[in-house]
RNA sequence: GCCCCCGUAGUCCAAUGGCAGAGACAGAGGACUUAAAAUCCUUCCAGUGUCGGUUCGAGUCCGACCGGGGGCACCA
């Protein structure tokens, strides 16, 4: 028998024993700490997006913070002061509903729910630092919320106004357009209602340009899926405003129009039912009365009812007329929920020949249709359709023959000249309601006096602390329940000290997560909220981790938050993550995890059935990390096994820690450094799962040479091992530990350093070129791989079976490429 | 309706415009074993959704279509 082939190690380790061992020990190392002072490694700063207190980590979380971990772990290797920490968006509804379920206090549930979420992390081997934790509940932090919207409300970017709202009848508050999707709520899929509140605003349309702008900076870092989101959410279009005379109307009206080269083709006008002007031009006239009628109808109607594409266009003749400003035509003018009352200017010239919308209306309600733009497709008035593509321009005076771009300019330039129009940009994007009427939230720092109105919470009376939730009612009525809390809500008015109220409202969650990543830098502070010189040194973050539900709005408010700061003078910089990773989801048979669909994987029980590890390895190698993972393609017992492997290599390495490699077995060690290479490069370009493939394959080789090449003693055998050790670390840290303590080596394996590639050993002897006629493959040969262009071509002119492929026939070309190929076209 | 992404073995997935297969799951066979498990070894399987184009050469670039997924949406 040769030796290495007895069996010899055929034990598996033991999973749990390994993780109970070296947990404890790491707590002592504390690997990931970044805060220590004179740390002279340059910095790094990675961040997992912090999770929602809601029950203990699911499937979702172990696997965002496994490819957290890998970047963050790997940088460490690399040599870096890594800064990777967590924390908890512990404010909240569930906390709220919870506590309305159950009778308590959200603080209870809330914090309970992060001890369990930590105590997982921990078992998880996540490499946070655990110094730098916070929770945005915690009146420490949310005090900074309030100094943030005091700082927004001396700039005029929170204000207050009368609007009406998206309201969510199921929770009973007002949300964000961000947060209706489809017309329901995203929380609670209750139908969304409009209802009209005086509520607290940020002003981010300011920064609608910016933060389109800005993206340019983040493009080829962030995905462009994302991008490409926040550009449609921002949804900037340019086109032009044009004033129309309004007969029996003292001051003209503007519209706003992406055509106005289609300005002779307007037959008629249409305003918003629900804009103040529609009321306006109704009112005393011969329709005021059908007008109301048909206001209330369409008030009643949902949103769901108004998204519905197909739904028959409805109106009301208001009996006016506009002046077209090109040519002096009268136009009727229309009321109809079809036009937006906040977009534009609510009021829009109709052309039905060239928009569909206004096509329909105009159909349904014997409008004329006038063509103005010769497209070659059939007549709208015929086919129904309008035609909104390019064309020539017709009975358009003196814009005719013209084409889009030509006549857009000239009747622009011809408008501005009179003063009846100019170029205009328009936003999808609406300002940021912040307020809600719910408690576990952060208060309003404002208080309302009779006489002053409204009044800042001096900065030296914050936080505004929410009080103890015990008495209140939290129960949804839709006013804020802070309200009946009658000792914190009844307050003396900071300005004349006379009897005074807060405001009872609390934020917006979202107003926590779009700072915190700054608080990081140092958690406990108690004088302010970071400190901008340690933000130099930190910020932006080097690379954010997170899931793609947040690509609008998270991202979104914090790239708005700091521009805001920006431009308040607190950071330098305007973006605040320089790279991000979405990470796809994990799924089971097809569709995302549910208790009602009965396809729930609990992470604790793949946990102790799989081992920490297993589970690890097995959310990266699934596919790439933006990819969705189904749990039921997914093998962790073959986890189990490649781990085994791996583990036993250490087992069989006889050589003695401190060896020196360079007398080692030479194709292994080219094999070795090969691999160490590749498996950097692949975790630098976020290729996890053929980071993971290429450290299998070195345990392949590391394998063979033990079991039938050099040996276990040759020293190669132990830098290969070593090196596995160091690689695996990054998604199975406990093998990896285990791995390291067998090689003689003291814990732990975190900090052991990359392992530096040999370039020397990076070369190859020999490598296969190919040899192609007309680029078919005809043969393979060995060659150099420093071989010239010449020597190559030679070599492939006196192959035989190229001699024969070309058969005498007349060479028209010849491609060469050393040292991978020669290709000979005939 | 507008915009974006993706289609490679039975499955999950690799492949700077240059050998379609790195890695794994499942399957088959073998070694070891009294047997099984574990372990080790060997092995089968597609020509890249379809049709065109560019190129000496296309999974990769371009166009159209088919299929799947996502975002926005009466935004003028």
């Amino acid at each position: 028998m040769s030796r290495g082939r007895i069996p010899l190690m055929h034990e598996a380790y033991d999973i749990h024993g390994v993780q109970e061992k070296w947990l404890p020990v790491w707590d002592e190392l504390a690997p990931f700490r970044s805060g220590l002072p004179d740390d002279p490694r340059p910095k790094k700063y990675v961040l997992d997006m912090f999770p929602y207190p809601s029950g203990d980590l699911h499937m979702g979380h172990a696997e965002a913070y496994a490819m957290g971990d890998v970047i963050a772990r790997y940088w460490v290797e690399k040599g870096f002061n890594v800064m990777h920490p967590i924390g908890w968006d512990s404010f909240g509804l569930p906390a709220e509903n919870a506590a309305i379920k159950r009778g308590g206090d959200p603080r209870d549930w809330t914090y309970e729910n992060i001890a369990v979420q930590k105590a997982s992390m921990r078992r998880y081997a996540c490499s946070f630092d655990w110094d730098r934790v916070l929770h945005t509940s915690d009146p420490e932090y949310y005090k900074w919320n309030q100094w943030i919207f005091l700082e927004m409300y001396k700039k005029g970017l929170a204000y207050k106004k009368l609007s009406p709202v998206n309201w969510c009848p199921g929770c009973q508050t007002v949300l964000a357009n961000e947060q209706v999707v489809a017309g329901l709520c995203e929380r609670c899929d209750s139908a969304v209602t409009k209802k009209k509140l005086s509520q607290w605003y940020f002003k981010i349309t300011d920064y609608a340009d910016r933060l389109l702008d800005d993206m340019d900076q983040l493009e080829g870092k962030w995905p462009e899926k994302v991008l490409q989101m926040q550009r449609n959410w921002i949804g900037r279009s340019s086109g032009a405003e044009v004033v129309f005379d309004i007969e029996g109307r003292d001051t003209p009206i503007s519209i706003y129009t992406t055509r106005p080269d289609t300005l002779y083709g307007a037959t008629f006008m249409v305003v918003a039912v629900d804009s103040e002007l529609a009321a306006e031009l109704a009112a005393g006239g011969p329709v005021e009365s059908e007008f109301k009628t048909y206001l209330e109808e369409v008030k009643a109607s949902s949103d769901i009812d108004r998204l519905a594409t197909d739904r028959k266009k409805s109106g009301i003749f208001l009996q006016r007329y506009a002046i077209n400003p090109v040519n002096g035509e009268k136009l009727p003018i229309w009321a109809s929920d079809y036009v937006l009352a906040d977009y534009g200017t609510g009021a829009i010239m109709a052309v039905p020949a060239h928009d569909q919308r206004d096509l329909d209306f105009a159909r349904a309600m014997k409008l004329d249709v006038r063509v103005v733009v010769e497209t070659g497709e059939e007549d709208p008035n015929v086919s129904g359709i309008a035609t909104s593509g390019d064309g020539v321009m017709v009975n358009s005076g003196s814009l005719n023959g013209l084409d889009k771009a030509e006549a857009i300019a000239k009747v622009i330039s011809e408008l501005a000249e009179k003063k009846l129009g100019k170029l205009a940009k328009n936003y999808r994007l609406r300002d940021w309601l912040i307020s809600r009427q719910r408690f576990w939230g952060t208060p309003i720092p404002i208080i309302h006096c009779p006489s002053c109105g409204e009044v800042p919470v001096p900065e030296d009376q914050l936080p505004v602390e929410l009080p103890s939730a015990k008495g209140l009612d939290l129960k949804p009525k839709g006013t804020s329940p802070l309200g009946s809390a009658t000792d914190w809500v009844n307050v003396k008015c900071p300005k004349c000290g006379a009897d005074a109220q807060r405001d009872s409202d609390t934020m917006d969650t979202f107003v926590d997560s779009s700072w915190y990543f700054l608080r990081y830098i140092d958690p406990h502070d108690a004088t302010q909220a970071f400190d901008p010189k340690k933000i130099e040194e930190w910020m932006p973050v080097d690379q954010y981790v997170g899931g793609v539900t947040h690509a609008i709005l998270h991202l979104l408010y914090s790239r708005f938050f700091t521009k805001v700061l920006h431009d308040l003078g607190y950071v330098k910089f305007t973006e605040p993550f320089t790279r991000l990773l979405n990470q796809g989801m994990v799924l089971m048979d097809g569709s995302a995890m549910s208790k009602s669909r009965g396809n729930l994987v609990k992470l604790s029980e793949e946990l102790d059935r799989h081992g920490v590890d297993a589970v690890r390895l097995s959310m990266i190698f699934a596919g790439p990390p933006e990819d969705d993972i189904d749990w039921a393609d997914v093998s962790p017992q073959a986890s189990v096994k490649f781990l085994n492997r791996a583990w036993r290599i250490s087992c069989d390495v006889t050589s003695e820690a401190g060896v020196d490699f360079a007398s080692g077995d030479l194709g292994l060690r080219k094999i070795t450094h090969k691999a160490i290479h590749d498996i950097g490069y692949a975790v630098e370009t976020f290729r996890f799962n053929v980071a993971v493939a290429r450290i299998m394959e070195l345990v392949n080789h590391t394998r063979k040479a033990i079991d039938s090449g050099c040996g276990p003693a040759d020293p190669a055998v132990r830098e290969a091992a070593q090196a596995i050790a160091i690689a695996l670390s990054l998604m199975g840290p406990f093998t990896a530990e285990e791995m390291w303590a067998n090689l003689g080596h003291k814990p732990g394996v975190a900090l052991a350093g990359w392992p530096e590639v040999d370039p020397a050993l990076l070369e190859e002897d020999s490598v296969v070129a190919i040899l192609q006629v007309n680029g078919k493959i005809v043969d393979r040969i060995d060659i150099s791989p420093n071989i010239t262009d010449a020597e190559l071509e030679k070599l492939g002119m006196e192959n035989e079976k190229m001699a024969a492929a070309i058969a005498g026939a007349a060479i028209k070309k010849s491609i060469v490429r050393a040292p991978k190929l020669v290709n000979i076209v005939i």
